[in-house]
DNA sequence: TGGCGATATGTTATAACATAACAGTATGAG
DNA sequence: CTCATACTGTTATGTTATAACATATCGCCA
């Protein structure tokens, strides 16, 4: 449903793909999702959007707010807070906790928990859907979760020194 | 091993129990692992962990640092971050990235990377062993973990409404 | 016993991340 | 035209974290 490189894991953000394509893929689901929940998909929330889309890895909030600093859509920190916040709450953009960093979501139009992997060489950062990994212990526990944090660091493919990338 | 309330998951820090003699037996690891390891359980180090441990919860940095001063082993935000570091390098504190706090660890004496639920409504936090979440997907991938942040953030039982607790 | 290396702490300064609070602007409803 | 709502602009500050260098302690051993 959305490259051409799927190994076989609902992985996004190692390996190479039609970055084009998927940026244009997740505005399109921006502007729909908009629509839907009537809500203002005003110019600062698109370009904060389209600038984590470009960058296609994860981004500090002062690292965004210094490329809408630049082109003169806001210099304040609370500028950007806001747009992050506000792709966060839409699910379109998500918070790594590790890194206090923030990135576009792979999988748009999907309503999901997600869980990253962080290569601690390139900095790079993939995205899975993940699989509620305790719903056991939790539900034994009686412990009700409304969100998870997901967060593996370690090594990428392509930065382990002699394993087949 | 450890409580005279396991409830059958291993599940800690919801629900009572003997804390005095949890904290002894985790002042009792700690001195036993740097004996072992040939480390330096010096007054700062031992008492930012018996800090965290009288705590029984997630401290801020900034909050362990004035216990220490008001003690006067420290007062500088280098003396605890690196205190705390020290005892995050061991695994006997444990980092919660969702809360920018630490908790003593609920199972000193075994290697783990540990898994939380954080209960946005207390605020208490309890600690689960991890059972390796996305060892298939992220070896898949081809990503080699080396840690694991999990952390669930929700309602605990004793602050669940009308749930029995 | 005096110097050395290793380890830890003390201190200064600043970097990096985040938000409270309030002022201004735009827009649509009544 | 005025009010409510939602967003942006700005000031100020709060919170978390680390780099860099100074000082202290201690075992070792020449």
């Amino acid at each position: 449903m959305n490259s051409k490189k799927a190994p076989s894991a609902p992985l996004t953000g190692f390996g190479t793909h039609d970055h084009t394509r998927c940026k244009a893929a997740s505005m399109t689901a921006a502007e729909a999702l908009c629509a839907a929940r009537k809500l203002q998909l005003t110019p600062v929330r698109k370009r904060v959007l389209e600038i984590l889309l470009e960058a296609h890895e994860a981004m500090g909030a002062y690292d965004v707010l210094a490329r809408l600093a630049a082109e003169g859509l806001g210099s304040k920190p609370p500028v950007a807070y806001r747009a992050l916040g506000f792709w966060v709450e839409q699910g379109l953009v998500h918070r790594i906790e590790k890194l206090n960093a923030y990135v576009a979501c792979a999988h748009p139009g999907r309503a999901h928990d997600a869980a990253f992997m962080i290569c601690r060489d390139c900095g790079r950062v993939a995205e899975t859907e993940s699989q509620g990994p305790f719903g056991q212990s939790a539900g034994e526990a009686g412990f009700q979760i409304e969100s998870m944090v997901i967060e593996a660091e370690g090594l990428c493919p392509k930065c382990i020194p002699e394993a087949g990338a």
